[in-house]
RNA sequence: CGAGAAGUAGCACAAUUUGGUAGUGCACUUGGCUUGGGACCAAGGGGUCGCAGGUUCAAAUCCUGUCUUCUCGACCA
């Protein structure tokens, strides 16, 4: 309520805008603890409401909720190569209780893996048991040295889904399922597009045998990794023993997958669809859908304010009434940094013309309906908002994604312009490293669906895959 | 973790240079008045000056350390 100050201009300098608009929405607040943040009302309600749709998403499609321990002896760490390599450079260790020193330390999960390899092991004992779809909603712990809120902090609020199969093939088509199911999610929902795809060798999950992410570009050209997917083959199964009988009565490995999306997303909404007055929910996953602001407090303004009020309730449209007493320019401010999607204003002057006044927060359009034809015309302009910001930022991001041939193409596009750039590879890791050295890009994922070019843009050798670089968060 | 900047009331800042009563605006509380883009009047409440040491008769102010935040790099979802 008393946190609606002034924005930093989100051209003039984003990072800067971010800060201010996650802040001044009161989405976040910071803790003592550096990259610990604390998720305000608010700001966790859009939570609330990814995980609902999400959760009825992985329930649809066979998915089963758990909840793993929190530690991970250092041991049961160890015993994958890869994972506990990628990993140990940020994990936080638990070494006393009490003050008794533990025999072994305890890390405090960055990731589940290996709780729920060495969980599976114990109870997938038969073809029977297979497959194994769990997801788990938690925290994790990693010691990340910049943190910024939602797109980087030290303990994150995520969602990860573990699943074990009996074939490759089904594994596969899991880890290319929920891909889908975040895509959708992420499209349909957040209004957000995305690009998704495999990552290539250098940049995939430590551990993976294939990882693929969703990647979606935010106002200023900047990648946000907003999802992955990872195919694990057997390689864990085979490191912890998992191992079952099958119809053929032979002992044999199982195949598993995992994937996740955490609060990074409030921060994508924000980034994609945000402007100079603050945040810019979309209708489809904004905690509050309208808000009504009443001008002047007579009882009939006050009266056509609960009338209208009561029947978006009845329609489960999340609505509140903003009675405070403040001034209403103060208060179109505050319904503009939250976002809400639509909000109503009714004075004495709709009033006498039988009408109120409706504000969309995509275009700030001003709308004047009766006031019976009210919810009539804020379902349609929820549908109309929702599929706006979607064209808006598919355009924009569209506008940001160049194509380079060659390398003085690549360099060229790459210091003077923000955005992806669609490059022909050879497949060489050492060509995304010369790109990360010259320009800090990393590679986002492979394109499958285009012809990939005669040569490497990057070496000039002969090309095998076409990639996309962008720089990231 | 490297480079830079900053921490004084919920927020934005002043006082620090030159050590000596901690202040202003907004926000907050109560009452009044108002309401179409960030009101107004009156009366109030709120601070171990980020934390810990040190120097001093005396520290927000000087010194050392540390924590946190912001920006830019290296690392990651």
């Amino acid at each position: 309520m008393n946190e609606v100050k002034e924005i930093t201009k989100r051209d003039v300098d984003f990072a800067k805008w971010y800060t201010d608009v996650v802040t001044k929405a009161n989405l976040v607040d910071y803790s003592s603890v550096k990259g610990s943040m604390i998720i305000t009302p608010y700001g966790y309600a859009i939570w609330e409401n990814m995980q609902k749709v999400l959760d009825k998403m992985f329930k649809e499609t066979g998915h089963e909720n758990v909840q793993m321990p929190l530690f991970i002896p250092e041991s049961l760490l160890n015993v994958e190569k890869d994972h506990v390599e990628g990993f140990a450079p940020e994990v936080a260790w638990v070494t006393y209780g009490g003050k008794e020193k533990l025999e072994e330390r305890l890390c405090v999960r960055p990731t589940s893996e290996v709780l729920f390899c060495d969980y599976y092991k114990k109870i997938i004992k038969s073809y029977r048991d297979l497959p194994k779809l769990y997801n788990q909603w938690c925290t994790i712990v990693r010691w990340e040295k910049t943190t910024r809120p939602f797109l980087r902090s030290r303990e994150i609020l995520w969602q990860e889904g573990h699943t074990m199969h009996a074939t490759k093939e089904e594994a596969i088509e899991e880890t290319l399922r929920m891909l889908h199911v975040y895509e959708d999610f992420q499209r349909n929902y957040l209004a957000i597009p995305v690009i998704v795809g495999k990552k290539t060798e250098k940049e995939k999950f430590a551990g993976a045998e294939a990882s693929y992410s969703l990647e979606a570009m935010m106002y200023d050209g900047v990648a946000l990794q907003n999802g992955t997917s990872h195919y694990f083959g057997d390689g864990f199964a085979k490191a912890f023993g998992i191992t079952y009988l099958n119809r053929e009565n032979k002992l044999v490995t199982p195949f598993q997958t995992s994937w996740g999306v955490t609060t990074r997303m409030i921060g994508a909404l924000i980034m994609v669809h945000g402007d100079d007055r603050g945040l810019v929910m979309p209708p489809n996953i904004a905690p509050i859908k309208v808000v009504i602001i009443p001008i002047g407090n007579s009882e009939e303004i006050n009266d056509v304010a609960m009338e209208i009020n009561n029947s978006l309730l009845e329609n489960n449209i999340s609505v509140k009434i903003d009675n405070s007493n403040k001034t209403p320019g103060f208060k179109f401010a505050e319904a503009e940094v939250k976002g809400y999607p639509v909000r109503i204003e009714i004075g004495k002057r709709d009033l006498e013309e039988g009408l109120v006044t409706l504000v969309r927060r995509d275009t700030l359009e001003k709308i004047r309906v009766k006031k019976e034809e009210v919810l009539d015309k804020i379902t349609s302009l929820f549908s109309d908002i929702q599929s706006n910001l979607y064209d808006r930022a598919i355009k924009r991001r569209d506008s940001m994604i160049y194509v380079a041939n060659n390398y003085q193409e690549f360099s060229d596009i790459a210091l003077n312009k923000p955005g992806f750039i669609k490059a022909n590879w050879c497949g060489d890791e050492s060509c995304e490293n010369k790109v990360k050295e010259d320009f800090n890009m990393k590679s986002r994922c492979l394109i499958e669906d285009e012809e990939v070019g005669e040569v490497c843009s990057i070496c000039g050798k002969k090309a095998k895959y076409r990639l996309y670089f962008g720089k990231q968060y």
